[in-house]
DNA sequence: TCCGTAAGATGACCTAGATCAAGATCGCCG
DNA sequence: CGGCGATCTTGATCTAGGTCATCTTACGGA
């Protein structure tokens, strides 16, 4: 969070410009002028260790994140103390938008593995949302995308059985890698069986019967976190 | 759709300074010169019949929508042919954000009874966002409070039972009237039975039966689409 | 006004996934 | 290196809500 970061052998990219991440986090058509402008207000963090916080539900709503290495979860707890998982955070992507309406945050972020994010304080954003119109577009697109998401989680939530949800959770996970390079049919899964089940709205008993199921029908290679997927047509026909 | 509103007896507010929905859809620190520039851009449409579509999934996305009167329902369908409500609009409500992020609407949007509503080109709302910052962050505000209802619907469909899903929904719709002046205890829903289950995830038959239970106890009072709630403790304690 | 179709209610039964209960494995710390 | 709590797997049972079938009621159109 300080200016010290240049001299963090962690954080091997100073500015948003160099970072391998920034296709995916910045709007595309943006100048290398606005792109300075974008870095002066951009804070790099040093590495979080796995389960620590970077914000509490109740908060006072100031930055939204990016993720530029390791993995986050989002989570909302109701007034009986009950964990829901909202969402998985990837490089490259934004989170913390939920903050906005209210001026606090109404989820907990927490880093599900030794992970680095970029904190963008949002009321310099919205300045700068001014100054560069593609920028708030990009916002906007931003958190329409979010909502667009919520929406798919919720149809799946809906009308989907164990299997569906599992297949469509491993096919969401394999494109995101997909996006950044990285392979779509052998990852690692940052999250818990009990994150998944949370998130998906089963138990870890289920969940853990559906990999076991998967692996004996030879859609998957399962060993322990370490995903492989054996056939991406049959997993795709299930998730539809 | 076109200028000449002002002669419609159908629509009795010409301008957003009149409309007695205002306070919910607009920001409230807006300077009169600002409202008069907002209506410069919006487009009052003449009303609505039941089951019109105010726009179909897979359209050009172009306008967020204002309900001024009636009631919307969105929806979305999956490749499988299946629907799945994602939200109810009740007057001074904002729909169509989920259209900004791919420039397409995800969603369909369609009257559930005779309605109007306003329309609101996107792009001539971004110009003036620039021009007035807390039209921008207004509508951040907007966005960001359709993800946390939506993450809502989210823990609910994966948390809780169906008498609980029935009941915050209840709540949620008493509290909605609440706003607009209306009688939160007594009311009518604009929406079916067949609506209520699939947005809950729920079938019909259960949302009769639950129906039927909360009559059972006491707790409402229902006369087809017609409800009278008699225990708000319970029905709180229920929904928690 | 009457008819036909859609919406809603209710009962009997069935099933996907929850719950409960044991093991098996992993990974962290002394 | 060894032990112990957390995580994961697997099996046996239970249940909320789905499915199917029937009946009632409401409503829109000629």
């Amino acid at each position: 969070m300080s200016s010290m970061d240049a001299k963090c052998p962690h954080n091997t990219e100073v500015n948003c410009g160099d970072c391998r991440m920034n296709a995916l986090c910045l709007p595309l058509a943006l100048q290398s002028k606005e792109v300075a402008q974008l870095d002066e207000i951009v804070q790099r963090g040093r590495p979080l260790q796995k389960d620590r916080h970077i914000y509490n539900a109740g908060e006072e709503f100031k930055s939204v994140f990016a993720v530029r290495s390791g993995s986050v979860k989002s989570y909302t707890v109701s007034n009986d103390g009950q964990e829901q998982v909202t969402g998985f955070h990837l490089p490259g992507e934004i989170f913390g938008m939920d903050g906005i309406a209210h001026n606090h945050y109404t989820n907990s972020a927490l880093a599900m593995e030794t992970a680095a994010v970029c904190e963008i304080p949002f009321s310099r954003l919205q300045e700068l949302s001014i100054a560069i119109p593609s920028l708030q577009r990009h916002f906007f697109q931003l958190m329409s995308k979010e909502i667009t998401n919520d929406q798919h989680l919720i149809t799946l939530l809906s009308k989907n059985s164990a299997e569906e949800r599992v297949a469509t959770l491993l096919l969401s996970i394999s494109n995101r890698n997909l996006r950044r390079q990285l392979s779509g049919s052998r990852f690692r899964l940052p999250m818990s069986r009990a994150d998944i089940g949370n998130y998906l709205g089963l138990t870890v008993e289920t969940v853990s019967r559906v990999f076991g199921r998967f692996q004996k029908q030879d859609l998957l290679r399962v060993d322990k976190k370490e995903i492989e997927v054996l056939d991406f047509d049959k997993l795709r026909a299930l998730a539809n």
